[in-house]
DNA sequence: AATAATAGTATGATTTTAAAGACTAGATCA
DNA sequence: TGATCTAGTCTTTAAAATCATACTATTATT
């Protein structure tokens, strides 16, 4: 089968950003920093089946990606938190998107536009 | 490490819709159905790397969530051919918000809101 | 002196994903 | 008669993803 590039990867802007929120966790883990869930231990514990270095890998990879920022308190036992930075919140259209026609076409749940719930 | 389900996948709208259209190829492949490449192995000529397996189960699970519709010609050789649902046509305004967040904070390339461009 | 606490890392094993290549049907073409 | 066409499937084989488990550092607490 002969192979002609024309739709690839690395010119489609669509697919280029799901590299950055796809991971198999990152949009769960963006819901609880979104909702001040922002420490790995406390991630771990509601992310259920979740191990230590598949949380670890992605929130390196958000981070790598500009969407959140890791902050390290010079404690012991160590603190980190982690947090949107303003290209993380600029994703919050993306996710409304996603969230609302998944609520529409797969959970059967109408939203109103107006409020956007 | 105690884990303790909170935002899970099967509650989550936005993790639903990942599934959906997350695939390695979805997106790409949904691009060229919409451009009226809707055949087998016009699709795998387009898809650079694309396995005939591997495009196959992609349309397969487009196939199952409604995406997509697979439509069969008899004919000989065989032809198939491949269209957007209602449903799959639906994701549009999902597709156009990542296309716009990619193009800007990944390809540095600013969308005018008012035309979509 | 041993234990707990946090945010990981290192190692090795296992599971999952994906690829390559051979194979199929049935009509048509050379 | 044998090759060609399409849209796949089937069977290995290789590679990538992910897991479980043990381990680290340093201070405070018991």
């Amino acid at each position: 089968m002969d192979k002609v590039a024309l739709g690839n990867v690395q010119n489609c802007p669509v697919t280029a950003t799901m590299q950055v929120i796809g991971g198999k966790w990152k949009i769960l883990i963006l819901y609880l920093i979104f909702n001040d869930i922002n420490r790995f231990g406390k991630m771990g514990m509601m992310l259920k089946d979740i191990s230590k270095q598949m949380l670890t890998s992605q929130l390196r990879e958000l981070e790598n990606d500009g969407i959140i920022e890791r902050r390290i308190y010079p404690e012991i036992p160590p603190r980190v938190e982690y947090f949107l930075t303003a290209k993380g919140r600029s994703l919050e259209p993306v996710i409304s998107q996603m969230r609302d026609w998944g609520n529409e076409h797969l959970f059967n749940i109408q939203s109103d536009v107006a409020t956007g719930r």
